[in-house]
DNA sequence: GATTGACTCGTACGTCGTACGGTGTAATGG
DNA sequence: CCATTACACCGTACGACGTACGAGTCAATC
């Protein structure tokens, strides 16, 4: 009859109330807990991609039953939840990188964001979808403290962050799906051979085969943040 | 035993031989036609949204049996597929536009674009995932041909192709998602003012309520149209 | 010894995509 | 005129999915 844990978790540990027989560990230990289902499912995520989740699937690979997880989930979104943002935390900047340089440290963020992105590509088209948690709002707000530092008004901070944000967000989203299926665009781009008299100039220059990603990425930003902020 | 169509559609009216009797029509329409379902699909998306989408309904609608769609199309992904290239349609410029304003003919194919998938906010979460169709690559050679015009060497015209469609899919993706679920955000914004010790900067901006979307979409296109080829 | 709460799990239901094979009808051609 | 064929449609059934429901286990507490 217990009333099943709504949304926030246990936090067992949280009152340190002292635990008696600190000797026999092994005893007490729970099978399952919210951060061995969520490495699980990163796992899985990164293995398997989007469709590879699975409550069943995940379940096996903790050497649970099905249900349990929803001891300590309140659904498969809750799981996506927290897997996206378990991979979204950011660490900081370099100390390489001087405190006043405010433009090397926004590139620094957003790299590294995208490169979080791009190393479990599931993660990227679920972001816009999905709720915001807190590693995502975290680099949001450093953004916003750092663009407002670097002397951009509050009127136009707005839209100057998400200016970024949907660029970085559209050129990973991309970058992530064409990584998913390499065969597939070749497949695309014979298509397009095929019928090179409609599309001649795409085909010629192999828009979908050939790209420097990563150099186009820092050079659009670039061009973004010149218009965005006054170069130093 | 009917050796299912494999892919390519019937175009049963290609060969233009004449039809005897033209006079009873009503018989040989055949009930379903890719057309059809691909319009019914379209319904069906904007009015339920992506998870809506189902060969059961769509063949409900159509008043069919389920498995009749399967006649005149692959599968699931294959409605996606069409659906989504139904909506990307462009059908050119202005007259108001001059033809050398190369600048003009960009952003009208680019808002236009942008305004299709906002008509249809499942099409563009969609788009990165799924293979390209005609429209979007009539779209792509439009823009190749009328950058190359406007001076883009052929060694960056791929790069500033992949830049323009970035930043047009994050933000119109990002658009789409905040306009599925207005009360989330607000519940979000919500969340986040009971944390605003941790995000004091994003809080007091209002970043995720107060946005002119538009404003900021044009403006950041600018900015990477400056950079990427030299102003007129 | 009884009660409580934390945690685990099996069964079952409704929904999904679609493989398989059958039905009916118009066109064909002998 | 009948047999064959191709087209269009559809019912049944299967395996997979998310998860509601309630029952089980075991340590801590009263």
């Amino acid at each position: 009859m217990a009333a099943k844990r709504s949304g926030a978790q246990n936090k067992q540990f949280q009152q340190t109330s002292v635990r008696l027989q600190p000797v026999q560990e092994a005893s007490r230990e729970p099978l399952l807990s919210r951060e061995r289902i969520v490495a699980t499912a990163v796992e899985l995520l990164d293995a398997q991609g989007i469709g590879g989740l699975t409550m069943r699937r995940l379940a096996d690979r903790l050497g649970s039953g099905v249900m349990s997880l929803y001891w300590h989930v309140d659904n498969k979104e809750d799981v996506f939840d927290l897997a996206l943002d378990a991979v979204l935390e950011y660490r900081g900047p370099p100390q390489t990188i001087e405190p006043q340089d405010w433009r090397g440290e926004v590139v620094h963020m957003l790299e590294d964001w995208r490169a979080s992105m791009l190393r479990h590509p599931w993660s990227a088209s679920l972001l816009p979808r999905r709720a915001l948690g807190p590693n995502i709002l975290s680099r949001l707000e450093l953004l916003s403290k750092t663009l407002s530092r670097a002397g951009v008004a509050d009127a136009e901070l707005n839209a100057a962050i998400w200016s970024l944000w949907n660029y970085v967000m559209g050129a990973t989203i991309t970058r992530a799906s064409f990584d998913l299926s390499d065969d597939e665009r070749a497949t695309a781009q014979l298509r397009l051979t095929r019928l090179s008299e409609r599309y001649p100039t795409i085909e010629r220059s192999r828009l979908l085969l050939d790209n420097d990603w990563d150099g186009a990425f820092r050079k659009g930003l670039d061009f973004l943040l010149d218009g965005l902020a006054p170069r130093q």
